[in-house]
DNA sequence: TGTCCACTGGAAGGGAGGGCTT
DNA sequence: AAGCCCTCCCTTCCAGTGGACA
């Protein structure tokens, strides 16, 4: 049995195949004895009913400090209620800058004006390509938003590219509108792919009669415009638009708006809100990070029992945000990363730094063969080494020896102790738990 | 200045797994 | 059932690299 489920903007947010249903769990209620949730329900939180508010995918009624950048998009996308094809319009700017939450809310007044005043029909269609990567996810994705029937559905593999080309682009021209598709982390799709699928989507609009297609693309990555080719590049970037990072003075209205409507009155003080933006202000003005940090602010003072939030518990939020990060990082890896990294903490362990790769490879050859799984290349050990580095759980930089050769040298850049502990949680890995590294670079289990 | 080391990282391709078509 | 497509993970091959050393 194969599940979808798809959110407001139509993408798919929920994927599963069962093999079989049996996660349905039925309670009775109530008996004498004391449950173990009841101390936790009788605490009075320090939320109000609408704590979602401070959660990552809630749109506001207001975007504080994005009313230019709103502005210039609506300006934009106007011409859709006219029955015209808006122009493509690009969007950078880092992490937490309001970029994604500005397009959606303008499609979502988008969609509202479009009931009112619309001339002709709009859909608005988000797609999140950190996920969906692919020339064909992205194709199947905006194909089954104007497929109705369950069995017409594109598959999620199995098609050619061009049989879900042809199919999509007829259903958007039977459809008879304007199609306007957000490629939020364009750069993610253009970096794995290429920009092939881009081509494919502007170059839609020459061979369809009755629709037209529109593309905004979000992107961190100023540059990531090199990658493309030049036909491509010039018809992406008819508009392009950089959101520039909040300072801690915007983090802060954009905090106080938001307890304002998800914590209880008093609990949260001005002092918490203008800490929790002025450290979200020194890492790049993220307003993720800000609202996160005062959400974990208030649930550690709520487990304390305490009626406010302080200064104290921003800081441990801060702390137990940044070791969440690294765990979840580490626990998500691939087993033979978890490897690599597990010998990267023993030869830290063992007091040796700075590893060259070949010292790495040789270690992680060993331990894979210790718990039965045949080794890797050195070349894919190589790119796994990078996807680390690239994660932020080790520092690895080329360094030359001269004739000695080339080679990444290879640092843990979270504690080993932390490390090694979140390593040895799985299953695979703890039968590892005893070895160690002599200074030989030898291994004893 | 040429040689050499110990890799790096791009390119090509294999094969497994998911699924569709005939 | 066979043939095909796409994606993902991986291997194999190999040109290229920076800098110490002869």
């Amino acid at each position: 049995m194969h599940v979808e489920q798809y959110n407001d903007f139509g993408n798919v947010i929920v994927k599963k195949t069962f093999l079989r249903v049996i996660d349905i769990l039925t309670f009775t209620s109530g008996g004498k004895m004391g449950n173990i949730f009841e101390k936790y329900l009788k605490k009075t939180s320090l939320f109000t009913e609408q704590r979602q508010a401070l959660y990552p995918g809630y749109l506001p009624e207001h975007l504080p400090h994005r009313e230019r950048e709103i502005d210039k998009i609506a300006e934009i996308l106007s011409t859709a209620l006219e029955g015209e094809k808006p122009s493509n319009i690009i969007i950078f700017g880092k992490t937490g800058t309001g970029k994604t939450a500005a397009v959606q809310y303008v499609g979502r007044e988008l969609k509202n004006a479009n009931q009112v005043y619309g001339k002709s029909k709009v859909k608005f269609i988000y797609i999140n390509c950190e996920t969906v990567d692919t020339p064909y996810s992205v194709l199947q994705n905006v194909g089954n938003i104007f497929i109705e029937k369950w069995e017409d559905k594109i598959p999620f593999t199995g098609w050619p590219i061009d049989k879900i080309f042809t199919t999509t682009k007829s259903y958007i021209d039977n459809w008879n509108g304007v199609v306007i598709i957000v490629l939020d982390e364009i750069d993610k799709l253009v970096a794995k792919s290429g920009d092939d699928i881009l081509y494919k989507i502007m170059h839609m609009n020459d061979i369809l009669k009755n629709s037209k297609v529109s593309i905004i693309g979000i992107s961190n990555e100023l540059r990531f415009t090199d990658l493309l080719d030049a036909r491509v590049k010039s018809r992406l970037t008819e508009e392009k638009m950089i959101f520039a990072p909040y300072d801690a003075l915007q983090l802060r209205d954009i905090l106080e708006e938001r307890a304002k409507i998800a914590i209880k009155n008093g609990a949260v003080g001005e002092d918490v809100i203008q800490l929790c933006a002025a450290i979200a202000a020194q890492e790049h003005g993220d307003a993720r990070r800000a609202i996160d940090l005062l959400r974990i602010s208030v649930e550690i003072a709520e487990r304390e029992g305490s009626d406010k939030v302080m200064e104290h518990h921003v800081r441990q939020a801060k702390n137990k945000i940044e070791l969440d990060c690294v765990a979840e990082a580490i626990r998500t890896l691939p087993l033979h990363s978890k490897i690599v990294l597990l010998g990267l903490t023993l030869a830290e362990e063992s007091g040796r730094e700075n590893l060259t790769s070949g010292e790495l490879y040789n270690i992680y050859r060993n331990l894979a063969t210790k718990i039965s799984h045949t080794p890797l290349t050195s070349r894919r050990v190589s790119d796994l080494i990078t996807e680390m580095d690239t994660l932020g759980l080790i520092t690895a930089n080329l360094k030359s020896f001269g004739r000695y050769g080339r080679t990444k040298v290879i640092e843990l850049a979270v504690p080993w102790m932390e490390a090694k502990r979140i390593l040895l949680e799985d299953e695979f890995l703890v039968e590892l738990k005893n070895a160690k590294i002599t200074n030989q670079k030898k291994l004893f289990f």
